[in-house]
DNA sequence: AGCACGCCGACT
DNA sequence: GTCGGCGTGCTC
């Protein structure tokens, strides 16, 4: 009887795949490790074993394996179990989960390498003038890639001519896998065996009297080796000895030293400067605290709802401490965008060199260190804080998830499958680690908040800020009355104008958010109303000043801002709507002696950009900085005595069932900035309309009634958190293709579904990147419906892939579409 | 997803 | 006359 191994491959299809293996090797393969695989024609990939086993495929051969990659398992079965929950519940394959949750280090993938075969003379074949090309270049090369070969014979399709060759003899192929990784490598410096023994040093220095520089190094070898007794690194002997390369070399090549190399981590912290011990509560901390804990005892996530700058960072701190105290882990999960900042430096500072940071801006050899360090339960990776795709991580005693700013959106992943809600995927992997898990914001999200409610979590809360800092006063200014009172500087209404000469004169920095990046999103022409669309998407260009261009935000596309009308000739164009760098363009107009910043995806470009600008206004180098709501996230300024929204409207006009909840989180956070020293901070927010109920509750602080009037709003209109929605995307280039598609798709899911499916329709934005798009929304009344529906949805989605015409429209699911 | 196979328009 | 466009089907 053979043996078989199930193996699970980083595509988006269903099944797994069955591989024959000998009997040695099922003995050596648990379930978790990678193994090689070839795939298709020619291919070799990465795959997961999954189960190891007797029973032969009938209807087919299977192949067998190529190689096994690890001695152990570097996939968890609680981890697979959490990637099969993610499957099912955001209707991706295992596949797409396993893609997306190993570093792509560790995936992979063969390329086809191309060897010359023995023969006589290339003159005498009869061969074409590619083929003589490519042999001649391996005449000079022992093998070729198959990018290098297209680059010698300049074309695309080079396949035919391999083949070809193949064929004649004259060459052959083989698959190669090629590691990604890279384990850093240091070179380190010591004295040769032979040399250990005193006596023989003698004859050595005596050997070096004309060689004082070579001299000089091996004294201060003894010097520096004396002292530690560690193993002495080459650069820093280097240094410390003021010797040249040359000189230590020369020493290697005596015979005197020798080079050794080892292997060193990327990513290293200094230790902790601040000790937990000394964290001073006040008493609604505490109280917080202690309703955590007991939340925590009777194993049900806590939601932490502590207004801005009430010290939740050193709550978390002190459950943190507690948790690794015990030898467990800790996820500390994070909003991307709020990861660079201050955050991190203060966690490190309790707690230095057990945290390991993991997101998506780490290289690859990084996110593989800290892969490592958390599946071997190194101290070094003890605490992990990360984005939400570090909830993948191998965690092999997890104690603690905690999530920060739970209700950002960016949690949720969109484009590429699985398309999953960090903050709730943790939650479902704190449970099954049987970990505790908490929960943060100073604006929950309704969800978390309804879920408060149910009894699904319990709530704990800060009220205060910590220090007894007082929360902003928070101001409506109402430009339409500023513009019929004329008014207006610009879109600086007169107070806000006052407000900032104010806080200047005073010594204090101000932060101006205005939620729209570049100059003008449009270009409009006065005389026929055309303005400029983006050839590829259905979208009008956004008008960028600083390097007069006309923008794609979609798909990237630019070309020069243009004199005249294209629809009429006219040169009577016209910027319409604002952009930061328009705000930032009036305030140097209006401030022309203070220094104004301005931070939005373009300026933070860059991998150090971004720290930049923060640590130039933290060092109050600039007196404003304008900003998107790249300015609300997280950062902790101690001198900001102002903050000013310009225009509050374009968010809560914003069309999207969410829009108001948003908007009172962003205000709110953005509100949280300013004064968060002994003096009140001030919040001036320009708006049309300063009767709206949202931003009333924004001045008021009263996220209760801001909660229960828009969870009404959620039960008329059925929405999420009341019911859960499935969001379906169709995409297709053909425009009638994917109408007749949608509308099978659609009518298919109205035949099986015991649920409203609304749709199919055009979203806002028709066409991105020259694919049309088609939503369908799914809305679930109960959530104990969600399971059958989505198995239902399944099988019209098979049914759908088994029409061939249709094959060619890709599918998109989102579950709890935010 | 990738990749090969296979059938139709614009070029050496 | 070929090259290479992408529709269609399959991968253990």
């Amino acid at each position: 009887m053979g043996f078989f191994v199930d193996i699970l491959l980083p595509i988006p299809l269903e099944r797994l795949f069955t591989y024959s293996i000998d009997a040695s090797d099922a003995t050596d393969i648990q379930p978790g490790m990678r193994i090689s695989v070839p795939f298709g024609k020619s291919k070799i990939y990465t795959g997961l074993a999954i189960k190891v086993h007797q029973n032969p495929p009938t209807a087919y051969e299977a192949k067998p394996i190529h190689q096994i990659l690890d001695t152990v398992p570097m996939v968890l079965p609680k981890q697979l179990q959490h990637w099969r929950w993610i499957s099912t519940y955001y209707l991706c394959t295992l596949g797409e989960v396993f893609r997306s949750a190993v570093p792509s280090a560790f995936l992979l993938e063969s390329e086809t390498i191309i060897y010359a075969n023995k023969f006589d003379d290339i003159e005498s074949l009869d061969l074409s003038d590619e083929e003589y090309l490519v042999l001649e270049a391996l005449q000079h090369q022992s093998s070729l890639k198959v990018d290098e070969l297209v680059s010698i014979v300049e074309r695309k399709n080079v396949i035919p001519l391999i083949n070809g060759l193949v064929n004649k003899k004259l060459i052959h192929t083989k698959e190669q896998l090629f590691q990604q990784y890279q384990p850093k490598m240091v070179k380190y410096v010591k004295l040769q065996q032979h040399y250990e023994f005193e006596e023989n040093l003698q004859t050595v220095l005596d050997g070096l009297k004309r060689a004082p520089k070579q001299m000089d190094a091996v004294l201060t070898y003894f010097q520096l080796t004396s002292q530690t007794k560690k193993p002495l690194r080459l650069k820093e002997l280097e240094a410390k000895s003021k010797a040249a390369y040359a000189t230590i070399k020369g020493l290697v090549d005596k015979g005197i030293f020798e080079f050794y190399e080892m292997q060193t981590d990327r990513v290293t912290f200094e230790p902790n400067s601040k000790m937990v011990s000394d964290l001073v509560f006040n008493e609604e901390q505490l109280t917080a605290l202690g309703s955590i804990k007991k939340s925590f005892k009777i194993k049900k996530p806590c939601l932490l709802h502590g207004v801005t700058s009430s010290g939740k960072t050193e709550v978390y701190v002190n459950l943190i401490s507690e948790v690794i105290s015990t030898g467990k882990q800790v996820l500390y999960l994070l909003p991307e965008i709020a990861l660079t900042t201050q955050l991190i430096a203060r966690l490190k500072a309790y707690f230095g060199n057990k945290i390991a940071v993991f997101h998506s801006k780490y290289s690859l050899n990084e996110r593989v260190e800290v892969w490592n360090g958390v599946l071997q339960g190194k101290s070094s990776a003890q605490i992990v804080i990360g984005a939400r795709s570090s909830i993948f991580l191998p965690f092999c005693n997890l104690g603690l998830v905690v999530v920060d700013e739970e209700h950002e959106n960016s949690f949720k992943q969109f484009d590429p499958a699985p398309r999953y809600h960090g903050r709730d995927a943790a939650v479902v992997l704190a449970k099954l680690h049987d970990a505790k898990c908490l929960l943060g914001s100073a604006t929950p999200s309704l969800e978390s908040y309804q879920n408060t409610m149910t009894g699904k979590y319990t709530l704990a809360k800060i009220t205060q800020r910590y220090g007894n800092v007082l929360m902003p006063q928070i101001e409506l200014v109402d430009i339409k009355e500023a513009t019929r009172k004329k008014r207006m500087k610009g879109r600086f209404s007169d107070r806000l104008w006052n407000e900032i000469t104010e806080t200047l004169d005073a010594g204090e920095q101000v932060i101006i958010f205005q939620n729209r990046r570049g100059f003008a999103p449009i270009v409009e022409c006065t005389s026929c109303g055309h303005a400029s669309q983006c050839p590829n998407c259905d979208v009008s260009l956004t008008f960028h000043q600083n390097r007069n261009q006309l923008r794609c935000h979609y798909c990237g596309y630019h070309s020069a801002i243009l004199k005249t009308c294209q629809a009429c000739g006219n040169a009577t164009l016209d910027t319409k709507g604002f952009g930061t760098e328009q705000v930032q363009e009036e305030l140097i107009g209006l401030f022309p002696d203070r220094t104004i910043g301005r931070m939005d995806l373009d300026s933070t470009r860059g991998k150090f950009a971004y720290a930049k600008i923060i640590n130039a206004f933290e060092q109050h180098e600039m007196d404003i900085l304008v900003g998107t709501q790249m300015v609300t996230k997280g950062l902790d300024f101690r001198n900001v005595g102002l903050v000013g929204v310009m225009n509050a409207d374009n968010l809560l006009n914003f069309p999207d069932y969410r829009a108001h909840e948003r908007s009172f989180q962003l205000l709110t956070q953005v509100a949280g900035r300013a004064g968060r020293t002994e003096k009140r901070g001030k919040v001036l927010i320009q708006t049309y309309n300063p009767y709206h109920s949202i931003l009333q509750q924004v001045s008021n602080y009263d996220y209760d009634h801001m909660f229960a009037e828009q969870l009404y709003e959620r039960e008329q209109f059925k929405y999420p958190p009341t019911n859960k929605i499935i969001k379906l995307t169709l995409k297709d280039k053909d425009y009638n293709k994917l109408n007749e598609a949608s509308d099978w798709f659609c009518g298919s899911l109205r035949n099986v579904l015991n649920a409203q499916v609304l749709g199919p329709e055009y979203p806002a934005i028709a066409r991105i990147r020259n694919q049309y798009h088609k939503h369908v929304i799914i809305k679930v009344k109960k959530a104990n419906q969600t399971e059958g529906i989505k198995k239902s949805i399944k099988r019209v989605q098979n049914s759908f892939n088994a029409i061939s015409k249709y094959r060619s429209i890709r599918l998109a699911f989102d579950v709890d579409h935010v």
